[in-house]
RNA sequence: GGUCAGUUGGCCGAGUGGCUAGGCAGCGGUCUGCAAAACCGUGUACGGCGGUUCGAAUCCGCCACCGACCUCCA
């Protein structure tokens, strides 16, 4: 197993290497969606950089167990606490049940993770289904005394807390700066700190989802959801807790601050934070109202958009950019992009095609540790496709007569490129489906009549039949004694 | 205002105290009847000004610009 493995710690601003708690186990969070709403393409960025951390952790032979969550309750809108339930607000506006919005919204999610051939996580719990969880966890927090009950509610104490740990130190800030980023409390407010958020929090006699507890009837606040879930399935300490950029400041300060003040314990060992999808030069976010939809993405229905990109496209967009990075969306990035992926697909299939000489003129094995060196270093993607795009060179100079590769050294290009190009970077040949063999046959028919009329010297035939094939999309590549063709999109 | 990032050649996007990132586009060549594809070659890139150093785009300081977070968002 490869010990050297380097990843960037949120907590200490710096790459570590990676030393797994109990190997050859490896625990892993990420906050998952909230399912009130489709998914845009930002969030669908996390998702496939943890999936790329996922699959290169189980490609060095870690037996990891992967959590991520399905926020269904307890999600307000508006700030600190206060506003609309985010399904109530959905359901009433679908005319439907806040279960059949999260139902939804759940299917549509999972439908498109799978478009993008990210790996299934290994448990995907619901917030919903761990309510007993969450109120046990308050429970402990309210008995260590670091939390407090008001009318039904109960509030985390953020500056007591404080006293014993450091609340800010995912974001290396203090807690002064903290309260002064912060609102007065109105007279009304039930909080004792502007910085404290809810455990539990008080039903209204409209709220649909709600749960009996030792405060009344309630629902949970967001941030106790995973710190219940994280410690049921991978315990109080675990190694890697991941989420969006944006989760770190609240979210994930909240998530330990809650964890420290139950078990004494520090959840998570590293933390990893997978920055935003920008389009020009802006965070994606669904209040800024420019999130693409994976739909609009693939169609090439939106406004920004000439036309539609396959979703393996997009995802090897993505891998082109390193997670920590913020990634610029544009129509020219994505053009660029997509000829980079069909490049490098080709050149697996000329991969199949290649016949082994009894010496070699090209060195793999240097390769190859390029390609581990680049995703040991916090998984450098970006850094392993340039050494991919070295394979495909390597591959098509030996198609082509100028490099040689022996049978051993083939064997590796062929099963390098596996693991690094479909088992890591998760692609895949979504090669359109293959028309009829009707079709098929007969464009191979016509192209035998050009080849005749080629060795006539008869170009004018020639090039009509080719112009012709061309305009209806089929692309013909002539070769010594023959012809390739292939179809555009 | 506070915290933290970033500013790289026509575009996207890595990285490093001295040694080619890579993709796309462009240019020249090989191949081809001509193309296409492929291969080979090809770019005074590192926001500005100072400083440290034998040497900085890479470290330090100041400035400018842009962004994220601090309020729901992956």
């Amino acid at each position: 197993m490869d010990k050297n493995l380097q990843i960037y710690n949120t907590l200490t601003r710096k790459k570590e290497v990676f030393e797994p708690l109990n190997p050859p186990f490896v625990g892993i969070y990420v906050c998952g969606p909230t399912v009130y709403n489709d998914v845009h393409l930002g969030n669908c960025r996390t998702f496939i950089s943890f999936d790329l951390i996922y699959r290169y952790l189980l490609h060095l032979g870690y037996k990891v167990r992967y959590v991520r969550n399905i926020t269904d309750a307890g999600h307000l809108e508006g700030d600190r606490d206060e506003g609309d339930d985010k399904f109530a607000k959905k359901a009433k506006l679908e005319q439907l049940e806040p279960m059949e919005i999260v139902q939804k919204y759940t299917l549509s999610f999972r439908e498109v993770m799978s478009v993008f051939n990210t790996l299934p996580p290994s448990i995907e719990p619901t917030a919903t289904g761990h309510i007993s969880e969450q109120i046990e966890m308050i429970k402990e927090i309210l008995k260590n005394g670091y939390a407090y009950e008001k009318n039904g509610t109960v509030y985390f104490d953020v500056e007591k807390y404080n006293t014993v740990f450091p609340y800010g130190q995912l974001t290396n800030r203090k807690l002064e700066e903290l309260i002064e980023g912060t609102r007065e409390l109105s007279g009304q407010d039930e909080k004792k700190g502007r910085l404290d958020f809810a455990l539990w929090i008080k039903s209204k006699p409209e709220t649909l989802m709600k749960w009996p507890s030792p405060w009344g009837w309630g629902f949970p606040g967001w941030h106790i959801e995973c710190s219940a879930m994280s410690t049921k399935y991978l315990g109080e300490k675990f190694d890697i807790h991941g989420g969006g950029m944006d989760l770190q400041a609240t979210h994930h300060t909240n998530e330990i601050a809650q964890s420290q003040a139950c078990s004494n314990t520090a959840p998570a060992k590293y933390w990893m934070h997978t920055n935003m999808l920008t389009v020009n030069g802006t965070r994606m976010s669904k209040s800024a109202g420019n999130g693409f939809l994976p739909r609009e993405l693939f169609t090439g229905n939106h406004p920004l958009l000439d036309r539609g990109y396959s979703p393996m496209v997009v995802r090897f967009f993505m891998a082109q950019s390193h997670y920590r990075s913020t990634l610029d969306f544009s129509n020219e990035a994505l053009q660029a992009a997509e000829k980079g992926f069909f490049k490098l697909m080709k050149a697996g299939e000329t991969l199949e095609k290649l016949s082994p000489s009894t010496e070699s003129t090209v060195n793999i094995t240097e390769l190859e540790d390029n390609c581990y060196k680049a995703m040991n270093d916090d998984f450098n993607s970006p850094i392993l496709i340039s050494n991919l795009f070295e394979a495909v060179r390597i591959i098509n100079s030996v198609n082509d007569g100028n490099e040689k590769i022996n049978k051993e050294d083939l064997e590796n290009l062929k099963s390098l490129f596996q693991i690094f190009v479909f088992d890591i970077l998760g692609l895949k040949n979504e090669k359109s489906g293959e028309s009829s063999n009707l079709a098929n046959d007969l464009i191979d028919m016509i192209l035998n009549l050009r080849l005749d009329a080629k060795k006539n010297k008869d170009f004018a035939t020639s090039d009509k039949i080719r112009n012709e094939l061309t305009a209806k999309g089929v692309v013909i590549k002539d070769t010594k004694d023959g012809f390739e063709w292939e179809l555009t999109d």
